[in-house]
DNA sequence: GCGCTTACGCCACCGAGTGGCATAAAGTAG
DNA sequence: CTACTTTATGCCACTCGGTGGCGTAAGCGC
């Protein structure tokens, strides 16, 4: 019977809820004062935690800021373990796999943190630095997993098709953070991703014509 | 006759060669102790130089350490306000001008700089955090720099190309920094960025099957 | 030589991040 | 309910990256 709820250990929802009102906590005053008009001090004071303790929740200010993206990424790995591989372009399984791991950990409380965390990271190059290098350290365990789940060649091409995907996610999220701010969907995030991978493959053909008339550098006088 | 060496403001010699004489410390210490394990205290009595000082020619500590690097994309910019803008696809025009920056900036000595660079930003996360940054808000302008030079749609591709250009780019710097670590040739390097921008659109349909007998989820028991 | 600008050194300070140790709370056994 | 173990937390002192202010010496034009 499933129908026992799983106790999670009384303990481990303290922590849990420590965890949750320092992000809470850390993305309103961020919003409110900035990320660095915030000390760490203030944000331990506010949730009256020790400065020892939130080191031992998260590896640095940034990375309390970043959590909810981070969540995201953390079950798209999960996700990955157990997407079914038929005979798809990787893009393509990548893209339904983040797709997937959106859907299970999105909610629209969610929704609003993400947007929040990704508008303070294109503020605060702090911020964006990490969340840049998370992505792409996080791709590295992606590129493992596929290795050891699909037969793919030892080429790098795997490897470019995990910045392809990266690429397309910032597109997104980086259109959507900024409309979303009232009311950000989670569909609609969905469908940015979409659209986004979609148009990679135009992106490497792109092709267009020295702008009549300038023919080097100099003052383009504002594209008419 | 031009005979007459432009002579290059005494003053402004003299802040070359401290800028110079802080990064070549820099990196020879970051090479022989490791990123955290050498302070900036000890960074700036080596060049006899006053911490204060350092932080006018150089943002952080980050900063020295990726310089040459740096160096480079800023005249990849550069190169790009007066590289030919003929009917080719955007990435070509962009690999061509980052091989043509290279070719400009990248002597002997800036090849063993920057593939030492490059290591130590593979073992260190602050550095590899900082330098996508940089190369990310580099690619800001160079969007900035092509709208205001060709006649380019709205659309996002252009920046997807970016991307693209830079994903290739780290994908080539990567195996060339490891392989060259005795005798770093900037020949290799270009070759292995055009290799990587070539290996860009099989990235994009690359597919892959599952490996036979491993179907889902589960342990799988070490694969072997 | 004499001012003017500019870069530098020094000092005091803030805030992020770490290590050590004592302690209180959760869990376990009697 | 008590006693004992485990583990998360608090407190304290400390290091180090980074900044602001101000006096001063080194270019540099006159």
């Amino acid at each position: 019977m499933t129908t026992a709820p799983p106790p999670p250990p009384l303990r481990e929802r303290k922590k849990q809820r420590t965890r949750q009102a320092l992000i809470d906590a850390a993305l309103a005053l961020f919003a409110a004062r900035g990320f660095g008009g915030v000390t760490l001090d203030e944000l331990c004071d506010e949730v009256e935690v020790s400065k020892r303790t939130f080191f031992r929740y998260f590896g640095g200010k940034e990375e309390v800021a970043m959590a909810p993206l981070h969540d995201l990424w953390r079950a798209f790995l999960e996700e990955l373990e157990t997407a079914p591989a038929d005979g798809r372009p990787l893009l393509e399984l990548m893209e339904a796999t983040l797709l997937a791991a959106l859907d299970r950990v999105a909610d629209e409380a969610w929704a609003g943190r993400a947007a929040l965390s990704f508008r303070l990271s294109q503020e605060t190059s702090s911020m964006d630095a990490h969340n840049l290098h998370f992505c792409e350290s996080t791709l590295r365990s992606v590129v493992a997993v596929l290795h050891r789940r699909l037969d793919l060649p030892d080429d790098p091409r795997t490897r470019l098709a995990g910045d392809l995907l990266v690429a397309a996610w910032r597109l997104a999220v980086e259109g959507w953070a900024v409309t979303a701010a009232g009311a950000p969907s989670v569909t609609d995030l969905a469908a940015r991703v979409h659209d986004a991978v979609a148009a990679l493959p135009g992106s490497l053909t792109l092709t267009a014509r020295p702008r009549p008339g300038v023919t080097g550098s100099g003052p383009p006088g504002k594209a008419g």
